[in-house]
DNA sequence: TGTTAGCACTCTATTCAAGAGAGTGCTAAC
DNA sequence: GTTAGCACTCTCTTGAATAGAGTGCTAACA
């Protein structure tokens, strides 16, 4: 365990180089107010804790660096977590109340908020829609040979499709398929409604026999809820801003990953469990971001954990202030949701 | 005017650099099958050209690099516009049909669609929904306390919200409210409806009087559809691929740029008229992409021009292809959109 | 015994000059 | 009118020299 001065030390070198992003020098910190130790001392104390592995020195006549242990061990240990203040939580919640009318759009702004607080690109899951259950549908007039169907689920999704409407389908009609519809396969789940579409439709549904083509019709273009989990993703141009993405190769390499949706998904799902989570570098099991640190919180609506949302960053990261405001967001995110329905 | 020659080795010469971003020389325009021209007498016309203003020299010993005028005279004369192939149609038929469902829809993947096809920024300016006319609201029950509000356009927009159902106020009731509200306010812009909402709702819209105060709430929070004309972005991660932006710092101004919905909705609104209409580097009138050409095209719906696609990139940009692509967009957007209804 | 001043040492980043390379313009021959 | 040849210009790369930052070690000090 390292003793007090070390940490102190330790701590400054990390606070010094999350900000400067330059090698931190023995001098800079014998500066700092409170230090009150001669760099020759804090050089001392640097090459024993380079030995003890926490700091690094990219080369010999540099400062130093914190290495992957250095940032485990100020982020368990060091690491103040800053409070968010009552102007920022003003802040977040009159941005929900003027910029959110649905669901869709607590993911949409969730993310844009985050990033914008915590000046990196910051991820998010909702849960798929098709994992829901379908609650209703309903049709409305558009013109003669079209109408708009909308779809909610359960957990408050809505979508909303342009349909054609059969052949010599009346609007009527519809109102009485969507009645079928809604009678039989309320509760039931996407996947399930798709596999016993077929069979159920044909006994069961449709009290006028005449409209079953019809109906199949209508159910097939209306009930095809895009499959699986969103992911949303916001801020990626602050990437940009961070000095180790200097070079545009390196930025296209996490951007080209930030595109694909699938293993975004599955570098989120990794983490289980409940709270908050960082990892460092390495720790990263996907390699593409192992020169990355990640900040996972999950969301919880109702005791459950519903999804999970991120930051990602340099792993020289403001972890203080990333996990404060998503501890924030892991705590309050469920009543904002619950307030659209999840 | 140019001679023949000359305007065959212009050609050469943009078609190259368009391709290579490095300054061409005479020996590589030499080379080229059909050419049949040494290097030098390539030399003396390439300093013809540069004397006439059609090519620019980066330094006395590198080749030459189109000027502005040379861009703006290879794109008025010399350059062929390829043919869309029959594949590529496929594709973008087959792109609408899986992946859009509705008009918001279309703007989304129409941008993503043309910034793929050509490797640049692409940008669209849709219709502002509030300019567009009141069709009609419905209300779908959510749980006891809050229901789903969709408001229609008679342009097809479909905005869904979460409400809060007044106090004391039915399911029953807000279906009664709907009627009122629809009888009274469809075909009204929204403009319109804002100003002249009061008035007119105390006096005609409630054959009952009771929910009046409900009427008035629900009003507010369902009619207010998002002012202005949005702006669609897709391909923003085109611009790394270019080597005119490989410093992050150009990027990150025109990023920023490119951020500002309501700067970029000028931006498209300087071109007025009908057709497809390059603009390159200097004649942009907005400094903030003076090294960059925009192509931009119109769409229109029923012959009336409903908007404005364009295709930002660096001035060494393949018009060819750039062109093609947004003059069938302009052909054929306006069709993709009445399956929808605009 | 812990702390500190001093100094030699190491490594990077910058600067500058030299040389290679690419391309031109001009001249003279075809 | 076209082209080969050649001197010339400018950039980019390479390598050496130098300044700067920071270290590690030693010896003195409290």
């Amino acid at each position: 365990m390292l003793d007090e001065r070390k940490q102190k030390i330790l701590q400054a070198i990390v606070d010094d180089y999350i900000t400067s992003a330059e090698p931190v020098g023995s001098r800079s910190i014998s500066r700092k107010p409170g230090m009150g130790l001669s760099p020759a001392t804090i050089r001392n104390e640097m090459a024993d804790l380079e030995s003890l592995g926490y700091l690094e020195q990219p080369h010999t006549s540099a400062g130093r660096v914190p290495s992957p242990q250095g940032y485990r061990f100020y982020v368990d240990c060091l690491m103040r977590p800053q409070k968010i203040s009552d102007r920022e939580v003003a802040l977040i919640t009159n941005w929900y109340e003027t910029k959110v009318k649905n669901i869709e759009q607590v993911f949409q702004e969730t993310v844009k908020m985050v990033s914008r607080m915590t000046r990196n690109v910051s991820l998010m899951v909702a849960p798929a829609p098709a994992k829901s259950l379908f609650k209703y549908v309903q049709f409305l007039p558009l013109d003669e040979r079209r109408a708009i169907v909308i779809v909610v689920t359960d957990s408050g999704f809505v979508d909303n499709k342009v349909i054609d409407i059969p052949e010599g389908t009346s609007f009527h009609d519809l109102q009485e398929i969507a009645n079928g519809i809604n009678n039989h396969l309320a509760g039931l789940s996407f996947d399930q409604i798709k596999t016993s579409l077929l069979k159920e439709a044909k006994q069961d549904i449709m009290a006028n026999p005449v409209l079953f083509e019809a109906a199949l019709s209508v159910l097939r273009q209306a009930l095809v809820v895009e499959g699986g989990e969103r992911v949303y993703l916001g801020g990626t141009t602050q990437l940009l801003n961070q000095p180790e993405f200097r070079e545009v190769e390196k930025i296209k390499g996490l951007l080209s990953m930030l595109e694909e949706e699938q293993l975004l998904c599955d570098i989120l799902h990794m983490q289980d469990g409940d709270g908050v989570v960082v990892t460092i570098g390495q720790e990263n099991k996907y390699s593409g971001i192992q020169d990355c640190s990640m900040v996972q919180a999950t969301y919880r609506v109702e005791g459950q954990v519903i999804g999970t949302m991120a930051v990602l960053g340099p792993t020289r990261m403001e972890y203080g202030k990333i996990i404060t405001v998503l501890e924030f967001m892991h705590r309050h995110l469920g009543d904002i949701l619950k307030k659209y329905k999840l």
